[in-house]
DNA sequence: AATTCCTGCATACGTATCGTATGTGAAATT
DNA sequence: AATTTCACATACGATACGTATGCAGGAATT
């Protein structure tokens, strides 16, 4: 462990985050390099030599993020009953995650413009793997319908971030949110091979 | 019809239409008002004594694209020959729309970052508002759960858009697309209080 | 018809910010 | 101890946005 790589790290950890908090107050056109770095206490020089430029620093800050819902994803989904039921958390907990102004700003409407469509990001799909990985799973068992795992699993992300973006811009979210949360279950019903007999929590 | 006013309109309608090629060649951010202007045979001042800004150009393109998309869907739903089939119809004409990059680039990945949340954008509506009055409809005729109309329109159009994005970004596009419908049919159907027969087109 | 007013647009300027090219000092290597 | 390396700072140039001002040609007024 020598002295200047651990401080180098020490200084990427830091600009990450300065630019998570700094690209969630003002967007990512708004903030400045000079501040953010600044406010790390350092120069846009460090930042120029660890992440390339402006949009390499706004994909590692994208990343971590990514990575700490999917970690997020998958505790809600293990502590699910069954795989359907986890497969539902999940999609709540996606809509819910999307309550966060950090989230909403840096992922949901920054993400796209920067670094293009979401499901060619490599962190993205750490989560979108876990959708996909259930729903593999319940049509193995012939509880779905036969559809694409990959088409399904988009799909269900899809739904579930829409209406988190709904929810999140509503003056009421949480009168709001209930709603959302039970349209997103009635359609991943859709995906059931039997539909669910009523009065199941749906 | 007096001659200034008449030029001015179409001094509008010339940036509109450069603003709009601009943004789809070269993305928001990077789409030049000097150059664009040019092209339009005009300079920024135009651009800013009509627009304000930037940003009010930008809204201005994603509002006729939006409108266009609104009279499309709506097309497409009246051919159909059930509400419940129209519903489908639309799912499926956003999908396909949203194969068009110049649709993808400005409405898709920029125009959340630039306008925000899509659900509050005022032309967004009309396209919305089309789906929320089918479900509106179908929920009235108990062909669907009592599920909340905008709830239930805002997840339909988001798992549309997001199939849309990932058929698009697809290296196999053709490949992909059925499957992509599929799933939305799928998923839609969930909202049916009655499983579809089997066999029925699903 | 002549004059004045209005306004849509052009021109010019200031400022902010990004990316690159170059410099430097401390740590690592020998 | 001398040399090399490299993480980062500094300096520079270029680009692009927004504003303030100027102007010309069509409308309004008399």
């Amino acid at each position: 462990m020598n002295k200047r790589d651990k401080s180098a790290r020490e200084n990427r950890v830091r600009l990450i985050a300065a630019a998570r908090q700094a690209f969630a107050e003002h967007g990512y056109a708004a903030a400045s390099m000079d501040d953010l770095t600044a406010a790390a206490g350092l120069t846009r020089g460090a930042l120029y030599h660890s992440f390339g430029n402006k949009r390499g620093l706004f994909a590692a800050v994208v990343e971590q993020m990514d990575s700490e819902m999917a970690l997020y994803a998958q505790t809600v989904g293990d502590k699910s009953q069954s795989d359907w039921e986890g497969l539902l958390a999940e999609g709540a907990a996606y809509i819910e995650k999307a309550l966060d102004p950090e989230f909403q700003r840096i992922v949901l409407l920054d993400g796209p413009a920067v670094l293009g469509d979401p499901s060619q990001w490599p962190s993205q799909s750490s989560c979108l793997q876990a959708t996909i990985a259930i729903v593999e799973k319940l049509i193995n068992e012939k509880a779905l319908k036969p559809v694409d795992t990959e088409a399904a699993a988009r799909l269900l992300n899809g739904a579930a971030l829409n209406a988190a973006l709904w929810v999140a811009a509503s003056e009421t979210p949480l009168e709001v949110l209930p709603k959302a949360i039970e349209a997103f279950k009635a359609l991943a019903a859709g995906l059931l091979k039997l539909p669910v007999a009523n009065g199941v929590d749906l």
